[in-house]
DNA sequence: TTTCAAACGGAAGAATCTTCGAATACTGTC
DNA sequence: GACAGTATTCGAAGATTCTTCCGTTTGAAA
């Protein structure tokens, strides 16, 4: 089964406003109110859209820096790599961990308060994650622009 | 204002399923609907909330793979910095342009079909972007976790 | 043209949201 | 401790929205 035009922009608005009516989802999709609501059934169904969230202001939340941290493990076994991620999927300021092609092994997207809060995440989780060999963080002076939606 | 402890459960209950009934929310954090409901309102007008999205499959929707791509630009100046960032915004492929301290000036984070679609995305878009001296692009082989979801 | 399956639209009952007034809990002052 | 003033709570009811049902339309294949 495939998504057709209809599908596609339905996915597009739901990416953007997630809570919108079905009334109103339905006219935006030139549809009756109950077709689109069959369509969103059977989009969630399929597994096409995965989870509805709402978005917080990490400033708000007094987490506005983000870091990127490359890591890069002494060994390639299996243990090793599973031991790691377990470790890593604990730690709560962790929102992101990547699995590498090249020189370094994983890449790690952290929220702190400010470089002193990041220094207590690096002592308190990182520095003690299991199999490590070289750590390389890099700061975010500022956030560009960031989305959740992905290209329908 | 500030946050308490309420308010927190709120926030991460929304941030997991952002479109839970205000009856279950209220339920979940121990409050009257009305009282849960005013919250959520207040939450939503002070900023906290920022929105709500859908997440969809990015494996379903065909855009799999995610690169990371690291950009230097030939020089510092608002006007150069301005331009790059101008013309990024306009990528739909690209999900996230960071400011960077250190070696690189940009962190880009990048979804593809695949290493083919990659090179168009490339061919087309990052290579005709204005004043950048270098690019490096580092290939995820696999998404461990990823999450919307602050530390609240 | 006929047939069939898939998708559609409209209507109605069920569920949910949203707002209101009254009651309760907190806070600072005397 | 007593008091006033504020903030927050609860329960109920009207307004909105969701969800399902059923008859109709559409489109593709025989």
């Amino acid at each position: 089964m495939s998504l057709d035009q209809t599908d596609r922009r339905i996915l597009r608005v739901l990416q953007k406003t997630g809570r919108i009516s079905n009334a109103d989802l339905s006219e935006a999709v030139n549809l009756s109110a109950s077709a689109c609501h069959r369509r969103v059934q059977r989009l969630e169904a399929d597994g096409y859209i995965r989870d509805y969230v709402a978005l917080l202001d990490a400033r708000k939340l007094n987490v506005p820096t983000t870091v990127f941290v490359e890591i890069t493990l002494s060994g390639q076994a299996d243990e090793v790599l599973d031991a790691f991620e377990k470790a890593v999927s604990r730690i709560p300021d962790v929102l992101e961990c990547h699995l590498m092609a090249g020189t370094a092994d994983y890449l790690l997207k952290v929220v702190a308060e400010n470089t002193d809060d990041f220094a207590r995440i690096h002592r308190q989780y990182l520095a003690r994650l299991p199999g490590v060999a070289q750590m390389q963080s890099s700061f975010a002076l500022r956030t560009v622009f960031k989305t959740t939606a992905l290209p329908v």
